[in-house]
DNA sequence: TAGATTGTTAATCGATTAACAATC
DNA sequence: TAGATTGTTAATCGATTAACAATC
């Protein structure tokens, strides 16, 4: 009822998380490209050498959201951030609160370019008493017995969780109670959540680790 | 060289990213089970269960590693983590810099668990003068004229940036010349290094778009 | 036209799962 | 022993790549 299909694909295409990931760069390139330099124009080459990817898997994937490139010249660019934003719903737009008014918590509330992405954060709640109606980040702390009018009134439908881990269940909790479907976790604790519930974990240090990883057995070219 | 061999495999295994990531799960599962309730024991179905994954592949990512198991009871949870902690080289202690000292930049300084994984924060250094010696996480911020002296005395070899994204270069740059060898990006700028540096990007829109998207399309459960 | 690039099929590669004999 | 779980091979599945005719 809002597959919008302007384009020849209302087919409800269920991507799977590795191909989400590339069309996210995709955008993120192309939206540069084309603000800098930009003939309007790319092809699958340039978008392939800029990720390290085969060409033909960007055609693969462009075709599979709908976008018709031209033979002998490319893509249009506007053609496919149209295409992407349309296939991952941007303009569909989300609510969002973030539960923990920390350092990690006002870099996210600060961050701005979630909008472009249709998410839009709409408050901040902290347990502590004392962090209560602080302007942070651009946001009026609120106590989290605010949190089930804000979540209903809005619509709210994420919860942004930068809370320290032996908190991070509680808070899903009440953010689930008010009647959130998304979570959004940045502390490194496991949840438990009903069916249906869609949850991310953003387990910063796994990045670290591969980081690590594979900076260790690099034994060459080290030294420089 | 360095390639630890006390159990069965010094085979030099290159595992890809997708296992890497599967071992830091592991890894933090088991740690936290053993910490609380904690027979010492967990067998391959228990892991894969939380994980939602198979648990042959729990067994298989195991044998690879070098941990045997006990048939009928399972694996010991400290073979477990002293495998992962052995091939993910947690006992090679790395140092790293962060570089922008916004308040990511903070949530990332007094994070503390990097400790954990073999890295150790030394510094963290900023452009704006009137920054410079503030207290900052635990840390005195530092010119980033101090950087090359800093990097080469400490034998840093990983530079986090967290500054804004038209920063990002030109902080790579600097930190690459001091002689770094590895990049964790946040600023979501996509950097052109050269040959042999490890990049490891950590674009946190990605992380929200795909959340969005799983979100927008889970229409049934919705609105309990 | 000649040159460039798409769209798409078939081939390849790699990762996950199923199955089960061996072990404790 | 009976029950549970490993270790491992073969089968399946899915994703990427190679190749090339069709198109502009």
């Amino acid at each position: 009822m809002d597959s919008d299909s302007r384009t020849q694909e209302p087919k409800e295409l269920d991507l799977r998380h590795v191909m989400v990931e590339r069309l996210m760069h995709y955008y993120h390139f192309i939206a540069s490209l084309s603000n800098n330099t930009a003939g309007d124009s790319v092809t699958s080459t340039q978008i392939a050498r800029l990720m390290h990817i085969d060409d033909s898997l960007v055609r693969k994937d462009l075709a599979e959201i709908g976008v018709r490139g031209h033979s002998g010249h490319g893509f249009r660019c506007e053609d496919v951030l149209e295409a992407i934003r349309r296939t991952l719903g941007f303009s569909k737009r989300l609510r969002a609160v973030i539960i923990g008014a920390g350092r990690l918590g006002g870099a996210l509330a600060s961050y701005g370019s979630f909008q472009q992405y249709g998410v839009e954060i709409c408050g901040v709640f902290d347990i502590a008493p004392h962090k209560v109606r602080l302007m942070f980040g651009g946001y009026q702390i609120q106590p989290m017995t605010s949190l089930p009018i804000v979540v209903k009134q809005m619509g709210v439908c994420i919860a942004i969780l930068t809370v320290p881990p032996e908190a991070a269940q509680d808070a899903a909790n009440r953010a689930l109670d008010a009647g959130v479907r998304g979570i959004w976790n940045f502390s490194n604790a496991s949840l438990e959540v009903p069916e249906g519930v869609v949850v991310r974990n953003e387990h910063m240090s796994i990045g670290l680790a591969e980081l690590g990883y594979r900076l260790r057995r690099g034994r060459m070219g080290h030294d420089t």
